[in-house]
DNA sequence: TCGCAATCATTAACATGTTAAATATATTGC
DNA sequence: GCAATATATTTAACATGTTAATGATTGCGA
């Protein structure tokens, strides 16, 4: 029978250790600002992908979607998101990114980019890749 | 100036799916015992290193202590755990598992290794081991 | 020994994670 | 065209994450 392994080399913990290790200096920077992670997610993903519907940017920005829906509509009362709806559909909804969000995002981006990069230097940009690749072979693990 | 690099290769986006990932087999094999996984971790520990101080339980389990301190509450509640004072010191409290915790540790033993044991194939003992050490480089990022 | 700083833990307050139930609209089958 | 089903989202309820404030105890120095 198998043995339970050590939680010295378990992977679960490694990952939220890992979260927390890489979250640290962008909370620092978003701080100022009064945004959570999750949020700056929100601003970052619609200003890539501009609207969307609530579930594709659920997928985006890895949350589930019963977190989002307060979280969205918290930022929609600060005024860094808007809703739309969809013409024919009215069960859908399009969440797009407002003038003030952009603005935070711009304000950030720099110092955002310097963070990711200090990440991708320390573990050297191979290893980095590898990092990517193996964590998304953990997908459809059943 | 630096690009701020795009949500598709995110290094926190990619750990939060990854946990998640990770995550829900475990979740499901602990419901069944009406367990947490942040509760299962708190077993796993006890039962490895025996009694703790906060802190140091918080450390193994990779838990703020505001938010163990509710978990342990509820655990000692239902049994799962026990609290005892230092002799000397009475800021210092002790936790240890109980009977009733070791059982469930017992009881899901071969199931969760079997868990493990699986996510481990599906990388290659290789890959998961380059995975590990890799996580823990991202330490002491600033 | 009194008082004050330091340490450790808990409490408080708010945001998010998680699962289940409820809601609202659209689509399908008849 | 209506009922049943499916889809998309929100609400609800409880657990945890996060930061700041509070509490409790010890140890040190005047």
């Amino acid at each position: 029978m198998k043995q339970l392994p050590s939680t010295q080399r378990s992977l679960p913990i490694a990952l939220i250790r890992a979260r927390e290790n890489v979250m640290t200096p962008i909370r620092q920077m978003l701080s100022e600002s009064g945004l959570t992670e999750q949020q700056w997610r929100v601003l970052r993903i619609l200003n890539e992908h501009g609207a969307l519907e609530p579930s594709q940017l659920a997928k985006h920005a890895a949350l589930l979607l019963p977190s989002q829906t307060r979280i969205v509509q918290s930022m929609a009362q600060k005024g860094l998101v808007e809703r739309r709806e969809h013409r024919n559909d009215r069960r859908r909804t399009v969440i797009e990114i407002t003038d003030v969000g952009q603005a935070i995002i711009n304000d950030n981006a720099a110092k955002a980019a310097e963070i990711a990069a200090q990440i991708r230097d320390k573990l050297g940009p191979r290893r980095f890749e590898t990092l990517l690749d193996i964590l998304d072979d953990l997908r459809d693990l059943e």
